[in-house]
DNA sequence: CGCATTTGACCGAA
DNA sequence: TTCGGTCAAATGCG
């Protein structure tokens, strides 16, 4: 529902922070000291710069995507689902599916995972609760087919939770996941111990029951060696994306609950055992918050939508924490703009 | 053999 | 009518 124009930015934005990104990167290869952490500097000063010159321009007549898990943040994911996801799913209807197939209903957020994967790692890493693929479906508009997850004991006990696992048309290595219900089975908790402090699960089973539509914006990148984009075709896509984390070697996310205002004020909840997060922030990336801070004036109209109460950016400590690598997309630079200039 | 995944069909909402 | 979401039989894997 976007423009041509609208989406066309945003692309372009997409690509500016990707650069962004890079040139962190970059600059995290080099000492501080280096002569070409001032040139980076100016790098990162320009595309911030231009970003943000993008940005106030977007926000003008258009509410700001992050909403109501309107998917989709990131501009690849256009194709998520254009009418529907708009919509206010703002009641819970949990036993309604009495053989029909309603549209859920249920409170939902979306996640953005970015997963530079090997051949060993095709998937977004585990949130730590086993599901069950229970379908696959080619979205229009979109390269890559949505899989459908439900939790493995959803049968069993009637654990509504649900997800949705899409790759980024414009990065592969990003899956956009879609947490939909509540689980309601024991095996969230018992399995994931502290493994994967972030996931879902545990922050909505803080949440109370209301049918609000949660927003949780988690970019995390695991990097493990050579993405391999094209190789992965849409069949495989994601072959054991279920099952308790064992490619992730239980190390999964830690919640990045930062040292700022933001996350203590509104995320509380989420602030589970995680204990490296911050520390892994604030080390790596805290120039993505300086930078982006930097330029204050993105007023964050972002968090602003209707149903968000929670926005949280996760981080992952990943397989090798030398090697993990934080990357924020177009909503997180957005959370992050805020966050830093709250 | 039991389980998870795949895949095409079906259904309902838009 | 189209498209997203789900079902369920078939298939594959351990």
């Amino acid at each position: 529902m976007e423009s041509a124009g609208d989406w066309e930015k945003k692309l372009v934005m997409n690509e500016l922070m990707q650069a962004h990104e890079l040139t962190k990167q970059l600059r995290n290869h080099l000492s501080p000291s280096s002569p070409g952490e001032l040139l980076i500097q100016k790098i990162l000063s320009s595309f911030n710069k231009a970003l943000s010159m993008l940005k106030s321009s977007d926000s003008e007549g258009e509410p700001q995507r992050t909403g109501p898990a309107s998917g989709t943040d990131s501009p690849h994911s256009v194709s998520e689902s254009p009418s529907s996801e708009n919509s206010n799913r703002a009641f819970l209807d949990p036993e309604c599916r009495d053989g029909s197939k309603k549209r859920k209903m249920q409170p939902k957020w979306s996640e953005q995972v970015r997963v530079s994967s090997g051949p060993s790692l095709e998937g977004p890493p585990d949130d730590g609760n086993s599901w069950i693929k229970y379908g696959l479906k080619d979205i229009l508009g979109a390269k890559y087919p949505r899989a459908y997850y439900r939790c493995t004991h959803s049968n069993v006990q009637g654990c509504a939770a649900k997800k949705q696992v899409q790759r980024s048309e414009e990065d592969p290595s990003i899956f956009q996941v879609m947490y939909q219900g509540h689980h309601t089975c024991m095996q969230a908790t018992n399995v994931i111990r502290g493994a994967s402090p972030a996931s879902p699960e545990l922050k909505e089973q803080q949440q109370p029951q209301q049918g609000v539509l949660l927003n949780f914006t988690t970019g995390l990148k695991v990097r493990t060696e050579d993405l391999d984009t094209q190789g992965v075709n849409s069949s495989s896509f994601f072959p054991h994306a279920s099952t308790q984390g064992a490619n992730v070697g239980g190390c999964i996310f830690s919640s990045s609950s930062l040292d700022n205002p933001f996350m203590s004020t509104f995320s509380s909840p989420f602030m589970s055992p995680a204990t490296s997060g911050s520390n892994y922030l604030s080390s790596v990336s805290s120039c993505h918050m300086n930078s982006y801070g930097g330029e204050g004036s993105t007023s964050m109209p972002t968090l602003v939508t209707s149903d968000i109460n929670e926005i949280i950016s996760a981080v992952p400590s990943g397989l090798n924490s030398s090697l993990v690598d934080f990357e924020f997309s177009l909503d997180q630079f957005d959370a992050s703009a805020f966050l830093s200039s709250v």
